[in-house]
DNA sequence: CTGACTGCAAAGAGTTTGCAACCTA
DNA sequence: TAGGTTGCAAACTCTTTGCAGTCAG
């Protein structure tokens, strides 16, 4: 975690920010809760325990924040409400969701596969692809058993 | 048009919902701007020059009615507004989007590609895919251009 | 000591909902 | 004529912003 906080402070004086016990907490809730895909509100709740006095805006400014220094990424399943994960490698992503419209869960799967398509792309289109966003939705194993059931 | 009509005459009777001129108007926009994304907040607008009387609220209905009806298609681009498209074909969509971060535009670009793929996912995961969206952000030809250009 | 950052509360977007009047089947 | 539908306005949810006080560098 030390070595993180170090980064983040490094890259914010670069850019004339300051490194702030909000902001190493707020990091702190992604890095513990990696994988996970937190909303504002839920990254909120979760420092009530530890910080109970940093504001719903702090948290949604220093999201942001994160997210511009690709710490964070955004994701959105269209529910209403901007997720973030954090980016441990802080390099591209590869892995997609599949989001289930029974129960709303959402599960993530490895693989790229992507690349040809996104080599055409540039070369057909000459849009340049820095990021890719790869969605499945349907019904997961749980809902179809239960779809199943009550035929 | 009037075919259209009557398909949805149809699916609403059959569903003990109701024809009414409002929805036959919506129905007319997503119709007549094919291929657009358009939001609830345009749709309102598009309808003002003809059907001024027709409140928000009830394209805000409408939209939802169709989009479960499988006639509009919703899209989620992520910024903040949901956006939906006439599904001609009512069919599987396989078109996917480009979304540039520089100015916003949205490509479409054909093909499917992931039918491989989505096979694999049902047999790992158990999980039935019934759609998919796939989207490249990056910087359009333009952006790309500009972006040299201030360098 | 400067100016970036914070918490709070208020304002803003987009969307949903309650309700009385209205209209379709 | 029954009950689905509408327009309006108010309510709601998520997010952003203004501001005075605070704190990091």
């Amino acid at each position: 975690m030390k070595k993180l906080l170090d980064d983040l402070r490094r890259q914010l004086n670069e850019r004339d920010c300051r490194m702030t016990p909000q902001r190493a907490a707020i990091l702190e809730v992604f890095v513990e809760n990696q994988f996970q895909h937190l909303t504002a509100e839920e990254v909120y709740q979760l420092l009530q325990a530890e910080h109970p006095e940093i504001g719903l805006a702090t948290v949604y400014r220093t999201i942001e924040l994160l997210a511009g220094l690709g710490i964070l990424y955004r994701l959105d399943f269209g529910d209403g409400r901007s997720r973030y994960e954090y980016n441990a490698g802080q390099q591209e992503h590869y892995h997609h969701h599949l989001i289930c419209r029974g129960c709303g869960k959402i599960e993530e799967f490895a693989g790229d596969l992507l690349e040809d398509l996104e080599e055409l792309i540039e070369r057909e289109h000459g849009f340049q692809v820095i990021d890719h966003a790869l969605r499945f939705y349907g019904y997961c194993a749980d809902c179809r058993r239960e779809r199943k059931e009550n035929q």
